[in-house]
DNA sequence: TCTATAAATTGATATTTGTCAATATATCGC
DNA sequence: GCGATATATTGACAAATATCAATTTATAGA
């Protein structure tokens, strides 16, 4: 009962070529390229390897590279003015890293951190660039996947913004089990204060409505596994706010 | 002293014809377009006339259409559960409302209301999609220009989440000024509520926080009109969350 | 101009959420 | 296994924000 995407996923990609992990089955972005172009992508692209905790891109530096993300969980952080942070989602394996301003020197406008270790390539984005220059329905698969993060960091902002805590929390729950590890009894990997920053919430807030989920019967709880009983009840007090 | 965009510009659009709008000195992301595309899309387009207060587009409808706002103030909506909404931002003249799933029968994720008298171009999103295919200057001017909305609405969220109310006044005439009207004492033609609802606060909140701004003679306000009289104070109070 | 209606403002109060400090529990290196 | 350190939990309290009701002000129509 372990997370698929993270366990399972991509163990051919071991090694140093990722060209699986760019059409092993999952829909992808690069699934719209040729071979040609596919094989130019690998041959250029860099491996690099990420233990928990590092850094893997960080908000303001230029944003010269597009990152895939091979192997592992990685947070998307958007850092406030002192020590506050909001964490934005999670990418899990086979998530691609653009967003803010992969184009021209522009920059970022995010920091990613390693949440378990991470495989992940680097292409740098003048590549991307020609990619969709060249290939329309690449340029077409990233305007969709623009598209589509845009729209959930809508629907974040939207519940941050306009529910209460126990709302917030039970989003939260739903978003890790059905979006980020696809299995009920789920590790998070994450401590509680990261748990409070993808809510907007303090930790000791975080924590108190864990565990009045926790004593009406909605979930277990033990360390960073949690185990939804009642998703039910779950989706209820999503939708009551 | 009024607002520039929304009085002065566009006037000979007035007609039915939006091709100057396409291109007439700002940047648009039409700019990338050829004579011949230009000149389709003209043809193609269709040009309607909203009375202020009335539904441009629809939360949840299909996402059939482009949408470029050739005169007047636009207010995008975020609806939430049970009569909650949220402000995301403001399209003043010339600004293009994709967003959303303009691709492929998807629906959309906003609404747009107009605030003033409104006049747009509702474009086929089948067009945009040929442009997309046959055109990659226009495809990255797009992907450009979903970018800016996406680090805006961060940006936003980043700001709503982490600061306490007189910030997110602060960040709102900031907003309002530098980015919407674009000179200092402006009519916001939009209600106190509309102007919680950009901030995610009640409107009494919001009224509390603009009369300790009056009090604090940073601004001054006389029914819709807005005069920020010490900008560096509503900066620092931005920062200072 | 006057009236009816909506919008804005104010005050009192309740609710939600955060802060701070104390304690408990887990984790890591040895 | 043991101590040192980080993380998690709890409680008491303070601060921020929302709610509700009352009042004032603006606005549109007759």
């Amino acid at each position: 009962m372990e997370p698929r995407r993270i366990e399972e996923a991509c163990l051919a990609c071991a090694d140093r070529c990722c060209c699986k992990c760019f059409s092993d089955g999952e829909i992808s972005i690069f699934d719209s390229l040729s071979k040609e172009e596919l094989d130019l992508l690998v041959k250029e692209k860099r491996h690099v390897h990420f233990k928990a905790g590092e850094t893997i891109i960080k908000q303001n530096t230029s944003a010269s590279h597009v990152v895939c993300i091979k192997r592992g969980l990685t947070k998307i952080i958007a850092e406030g003015e002192g020590e506050k942070k909001l964490i934005l989602r999670l990418a899990a394996t086979h998530s691609i890293l653009t967003g803010g301003g992969i184009f021209m020197g522009e920059v970022r406008h995010f920091t990613a951190q390693a949440v378990t270790e991470v495989d992940c390539c680097f292409i740098d984005s003048e590549e991307i660039y020609e990619l969709v220059s060249k290939n329309n329905r690449f340029a077409f698969e990233l305007l969709k996947l623009n598209n589509q993060q845009n729209v959930q960091m809508l629907n974040n902002l939207v519940g941050i913004t306009q529910k209460y805590m126990p709302g917030r929390v039970a989003d939260l729950l739903l978003y890790l089990k059905n979006e980020i590890f696809l299995c009920n009894p789920f590790n998070t990997r994450l401590s509680r204060q990261e748990l409070a920053d993808m809510t907007g919430m303090t930790m000791e807030s975080l924590i108190r409505i864990l565990k009045e989920f926790k004593s009406s019967e909605i979930i277990t709880v033990d360390g960073s596994n949690i185990h939804i009983l009642d998703e039910e009840a779950l989706m209820l007090i999503s939708k009551k706010g």
